[in-house]
DNA sequence: ACCTGAACACCGTTCAAGT
DNA sequence: ACCTGAACACCGTTCAAGT
């Protein structure tokens, strides 16, 4: 790639991540384009659908969730404390960028899209807290690992979009705690 | 209310849930404005906001949603059983409508909400369906009915973004079960 | 090879003119 | 009192012309 075509690259990026932040994922991209000061063919060059520059941007969150995942792990306390601690910290990271939850979980197991190898971040780093406890002996048999990221990404979602502060989310991660845990 | 006045706002409700059931929740405005056969402004007198023209629109499921509770309560097998089925009605009835699911929980508990009646019907059912378990003795302590409609309603939303089927959605339903239901 | 920015399309929303 | 439809605004998307 040429010099200049990187820098216009990053810049997008750069300026995408705080307008993503403060407006959300449907924030109008003509406007990110001349805050990187490019026109908005540019933009389109480098990033074909909405979803790629999303992609881009949300590389910020897959490089925290694997040491949000090792916290959860090593968190004290029993699996209970351990298995809340990872939802709220999954929570938390999905619903730092507004419309991330929907648009993540939306597209959970979902090999063809744009968003897809952040997805498997995600998921992964969902599966090794829960392969934990399953080694244990403290999950439920038959709950299964995509079914748990999709419930707690919902709740980010609905966390997300109705503006929902702990004292709402923490009864609700409980909740799942509680389905996915033996008795 | 004028005779023609009714007349057109009846027309274009009636074209709405067509178009809506079909298209989703974000279907443009302008091509069920042309289909019921009336100019723009016209749509935009009767319901200034899309929010008001789904509120209508889902008069429909508002008014299956409490034969759908009794059904659930009418259940044969035990409280598990007759959550699971409420659950699974719930899902479907939100999921009858693409679109519905997200914004019917984003709008729970939102007074100010133009689909707020609509909230408070389908709340209304959840909270019946909770409240004979409750007295049965089956509900875990300290476990909110907003919350637990949230959570279904969470489900709903994602499985309908995703296009999922029973054989995923069972299987979240039932951790939410095991979570709301003594061990 | 990449960029610009004018141009087009689509759709929400308003409002002056009509009945 | 209500309706029409032209007009405007906003924003996604494309592409001919330029460097």
């Amino acid at each position: 790639m040429r010099a200049d075509a990187q820098r216009n690259r990053d810049r997008i990026v750069e300026v995408a991540r705080g307008v993503f932040k403060e407006k959300g994922y449907d924030a109008p991209l003509d406007e990110i384009a001349r805050l990187a000061g490019v026109g908005p063919g540019t933009l389109y060059r480098h990033f074909p659908a909405r979803e790629n520059l999303i992609d881009a941007v949300q590389q910020e969150l897959a490089d925290r969730v694997n040491s949000m995942a090792d916290k959860a792990i090593a968190h004290e306390g029993g699996p209970r404390e351990r298995l809340l601690a990872w939802f709220e910290q999954y929570v938390e990271l999905l619903t730092a960028h507004p419309g991330a939850a929907a648009r993540v979980t939306t597209a959970m197991g979902d090999e063809a899209s744009p968003i897809a190898s952040k997805c498997k971040i995600y998921a992964g780093a969902n599966t090794r807290v829960l392969a934990e406890l399953r080694a244990e002996g403290a999950m439920r048999d038959g709950v299964d690992d995509l079914q748990v990221v999709r419930l707690v990404g919902g709740v980010a979602a609905i966390a997300d979009q109705s503006r929902l502060g702990p004292e709402a989310i923490g009864p609700m991660l409980e909740v799942l705690a509680d389905g996915v845990l033996k008795g």
